[in-house]
RNA sequence: GUGGGUAUAGCUCAGUUGGUUAGAGCACCUGUUUGUGGCACAGGGGGUCGAGGGUUCGAAUCCCUUUACCCACCCCA
């Protein structure tokens, strides 16, 4: 037997209806703010994620899904996906107009990953990019939405909200930062001394007790803000307040890509796992310039299906459709013109073999269907069907008029 | 990549110190007189006990090896 590779599912039944309804739902939202579905390639040359997600990430360093194709080309499984949809709105040469322009997506994403709860190595997003709109109340809007989605799901969260600076005040952060490292690193991890060198502001999301201990004293971003990006900051939580949507500021928040500016935030639940992040998201000002564009503000987010998935509140399918099925071995003919009919507006379910009645019943039961619909001997010679509305339990029998019913 | 755990029917799991033809619940199929689904009752199909080797008169059970999966670290949505 051939299974699936590690860390790859299939959905089906409860869970593939768990999945349609997500993304539904989440689509639906999305248009309501504005957003129209992109569809972007799975494959990507590699030089997209290095540019983009950036080298020093893990995400880059060690799991992505890349290769060398048959044309020589160094390709790669994208792991996440805006860069695929920052590289369309660049080729599509939206970047030389001046207009605002809001896309979603959803698919698959790949890492080469060791597999645990909440963590596949092929997972699906669903996600938001909205280019050319600098204000700060695009970021409001955007966890707005998020937080709508998640209501709309029955899903419970907490926000988490940070910013990271601009390119005015990062970069003395971040020599501010250093030095500060510089003093503790005999305390600190491998990895956070090697973040050192390669990205400093990692290190404040070490989940390592001891590196937090010694970094407690670290200085916060929020606390070396530029004046823009401090007032921004402070707007944002304004809205947030003013709007009911409660937050927490937490200064050791990092998104994992390089590409993320000012406002970074994180959707956080606490019944799935370790793996808690149920939606990430921020702005990433400079990503449309790095990917060979004209700069264009741009901000987004991205939801982990599968980690939705177990908590979202499902509604109860109702039934649907029609069961239709013959008693007699002629009537089946019959049957089949008559679903032909009904299929081109209701879902149909055919019994191809002549059962007894009550054999009928369970079936169109099994169907889930909301009518059951029998042609015995007597239906056939009167050219009629029986016709049982499987939820109100009442039922009549129909004459076949100009093939239906 | 590092730990820990688990592998018995389609699913969830029992299986006592090794002892005859390996069980239950759920699911599935067929019946309970050719006309009423969900319920009940009766019957039925389905397992080389993850794989390979060893100990033994005898292994699902003990030992070794291996693989897969799960959880955690890590990473991140």
């Amino acid at each position: 037997m051939i299974n699936p590779l590690r860390g790859m599912k299939d959905l089906t039944f409860e869970e593939a209806r768990r999945f349609e309804y997500i993304v539904a739902t989440s689509s639906q939202i999305a248009r309501r703010y504005g957003y129209r579905y992109i569809e972007t390639p799975i494959l990507e040359e590699t030089a997209l994620f290095k540019r983009s997600v950036g080298e020093s990430s893990d995400i880059v360093g060690k799991e992505m899904y890349q290769f060398e194709d048959k044309g020589g080309n160094d390709v790669c499984m994208r792991p996440e996906g805006t860069a695929g949809v920052v590289r369309a709105f660049i080729s599509a040469k939206l970047d030389r107009q001046q207009g605002k322009h809001k896309f979603f997506y959803y698919g698959p994403m790949f890492r080469y990953e060791r597999p645990q709860k909440g963590r596949l190595r092929q997972f699906h997003q669903f996600g938001c990019e909205s280019f050319g709109e600098e204000s700060v109340y695009e970021d409001f809007t955007l966890i707005q939405m998020l937080t709508q989605i998640f209501d709309a799901l029955g899903i419970g969260y907490t926000l988490q909200i940070n910013s990271l600076g601009c390119p005015t005040c990062m970069p003395d952060y971040r020599t501010q930062l250093v030095g500060f490292l510089e003093g503790v690193k005999g305390h600190l991890c491998e990895d956070c001394n090697r973040r050192i060198t390669t990205n400093p502001i990692r290190t404040l999301d070490c989940k390592n007790e001891s590196c937090q201990h010694h970094l407690s004293a670290a200085p916060r971003i929020t606390e070396n803000l530029c004046e823009s990006c401090q007032s921004d900051f402070e707007t944002l939580q304004r809205l947030l307040d003013e709007a009911g949507i409660a937050y927490e500021v937490d200064s050791n928040l990092v998104r994992g890509l390089d590409y993320y500016s000012k406002t970074a935030f994180e959707f956080v639940s606490d019944a799935i796992g370790a793996q808690s992040a149920i939606a990430g998201g921020g702005r990433y000002d400079r990503l449309v310039e790095f990917l060979d564009g004209k700069p264009t503000p741009a901000i987004g987010f991205a939801l982990g299906i599968e980690r939705i998935m177990e908590l979202v509140q499902m509604p109860k399918a109702p039934r649907e459709g029609y069961y239709m099925g013959a008693m007699t071995p002629e009537a089946l003919s019959s049957i089949l013109r008559l679903a032909a009919r009904k299929r081109l507006s209701d879902t149909v379910t055919i019994e191809y073999a002549s059962k007894g009645f009550k054999s009928h019943m369970k079936g169109a039961d099994k169907a889930h269907a909301r009518y059951a619909v029998l042609i015995g001997e007597n239906e056939l010679k009167d050219g009629t069907i029986w016709i049982k509305d499987m939820e109100k339990n009442t039922e009549e029998t129909r004459r076949v008029e100009d093939g239906d019913f």
